[in-house]
DNA sequence: CTGTTAGCGCCTTCAC
DNA sequence: GTGAAGGCGCTAACAG
């Protein structure tokens, strides 16, 4: 690997000093137009970029946030976590900076991760994810005045948090959800859900409801069912609801595979989702759109999230949080107009 | 953010050079013992960690390998990429570096991208994925001399390539599948592939041809469809193979999408997977275990990609390459025992 | 507006 | 085995 040019050679060749080289870059409206422009000349001839740990050590910041890649169940379909990690990248970028991958254990056992990040100064910031409930790293990181941003709220209730946050607003998702099932024409709605307890499962439930409450149909707790397990009880759950006299005729499920579950209790039944039976999930998963008919979900506004985080990140005192609405994707599962349209 | 410890502070604490401390932790050998204990524990209680970027001022090095996240399909359900990289973050890991993240156009567009980030000294090394027939970037960092290596191949033949690489043997993938479904008992064995003239598809179908050919089993026109479009094609293509008459027991699928596709296929017919008609997958996408039944698929062993990806970054005069099998998860949709066992 | 000086924190070279 | 000097490439602070 050839060496790369340094701003003393672009000096040179321009017959200026080094930091004339340094204000062309850094601050332009210090230079002389011809000065300028004979310095940006040889720059781009030379294809001079300045060395990032050089300016990094003299700026005392690195130009990378922190990602740490967290442990995911391997059959968890709701992988959006990968669009995230795309959007985060490029919105980094937009800021001149990278991000920087690590593996941390959950909570406070991975501390020490952080803490070593931050003695080496490899990072100026953090962006998390995975956020718990009760997560360790938002009180620590903002006790040692840490920049970070985090995608997910680390409380079940509305309380404070340590440092600025974005999530997204569960129960208006299902809400939407629900909202549409009844311009189809549908009054008996079930919810599949989450165990309680979880934030995110109650939050999509709540949605549930009070959309139902508004809309006056019934929400009463024989149209919901909250399995355990959302790999084991799918069809289970499903089933109990789908009482062959009174049962539903829509199922907004808390997520993606709770409605796949759904799928498979219909086509154990012989009903057809989407035309006798409509359905709905979580999260628009990659699954939603090969699945036939086409799941409607709700899609996570990842590339709005990843903007505020990384717009959070450099507001210093930033605090209190931001809810962002998920965007309803209609496909065959609710509307047989789309499964006509060539999903399969 | 408090300033971090510096070597300086170590020395003068321990009472040595700031030389000595930085022999006790890059040459332990040359410090003598009782030296050495009282440095390292100076060390531990300042908590103190290299600056990564003096460091790699001096020593020429970012410590950081330059992975280029690609814009993906929103729709497709071939997602491994995301086990890919938890894999390869932490491979880089093992190896104290990490891995810096960033964004580029495909084929040449995106050079600039990867000159940028060497003309700067930002990351030492490659890894490259999402490699396609022809790519630029292998022998434009060859050239360079710039280390690299490559998750797929660049050539559609087996010729050579710029760099080492590592890839996952799509045929003997397939192959498996059939031999699984040759124990099984079946002995009509459809293939439901790619287009031709896509490397992965070829290699994928050639597995199926070979295995099938080996068993004795027919492996004729009759038995494969390639559609063109993997996410509206599927179904059609799925029915033509399904003839009433001596259609096919078992459909090997190129790729988990084309299996779903399958699915409904069958379920159309009232037709059951796993009972009626084995299907098996390829990449054990996250929706392969969530859809009911199961779906048996050929699992990506990105684990072992990312280790060998790693360690060839290391090698300076790698090349060749190394091709590695993906593993068979065998599940309901080709073997109704596992349809029992509870993944409903 | 331009140039000079002085480090940022570390590791390499060379004395001792 | 240990210490002192020098410099990696850059920008902040000041001088002209």
């Amino acid at each position: 690997m050839p060496r790369a040019t340094t701003l003393e050679q672009v000096a040179a060749r321009a017959g200026v000093s080094r930091q004339t080289v340094s204000n062309a870059l850094n601050a332009p409206g210090k230079v002389r137009p011809d000065t300028l422009r004979r310095v940006r000349e040889v720059i781009d001839e030379l294809g001079y970029r300045p060395d990032t740990k050089a300016r990094g050590l003299r700026t005392r910041s690195s130009g990378l946030i922190g990602y740490c890649v967290a442990e995911r169940r391997a059959d968890s379909v709701n992988t959006f976590m990968d669009r995230y990690l795309r959007a985060l990248t490029a919105e980094v970028e937009r800021t001149g900076r990278h991000v920087l991958l690590f593996t941390a254990a959950p909570g406070a056992e991975g501390l020490p991760v952080y803490e070593d990040l931050l003695a080496r100064s490899a990072v100026d910031a953090f962006v998390l994810s995975d956020t718990q409930v009760g997560d360790p790293r938002h009180e620590w990181l903002a006790e040692r005045g840490v920049p970070f941003a985090s995608f997910g709220r680390t409380g079940s209730g509305t309380g404070d948090q340590p440092g600025p946050w974005v999530d997204v607003d569960g129960a208006d998702g299902t809400a939407q959800a629900v909202r549409h099932l009844l311009e189809q024409g549908h009054s008996r709605i079930g919810f599949l859900g989450l165990p309680e307890g979880n934030r995110v499962g109650d939050d999509r439930a709540e949605g549930w409801r009070r959309a139902c409450a508004e809309a006056g149909v019934e929400a009463s707790g024989d149209l919901v069912v909250r399995c355990a397990d959302e790999h084991r009880d799918r069809g289970e759950a499903a089933e109990l609801l789908l009482d062959p006299g009174g049962g539903p005729t829509a199922l907004v499920a808390a997520n993606d595979a709770l409605a796949l579950g759904a799928y498979a209790a219909l086509a154990a039944r012989g009903l057809r989702v989407g035309t006798d039976v409509a359905v709905t999930g979580f999260d628009d998963s990659p699954t939603a759109s090969v699945l036939v008919p086409g799941l409607t979900s709700l899609r996570q506004p990842v590339e709005r999230v990843a903007r505020r985080m990384v717009e959070l990140l450099d507001e210093p005192d930033a605090a209190g949080g931001e809810l962002l609405s998920p965007e309803l994707v209609v496909r065959g599962s609710s509307d047989p107009v789309h499964s006509a349209g060539g999903q399969l």
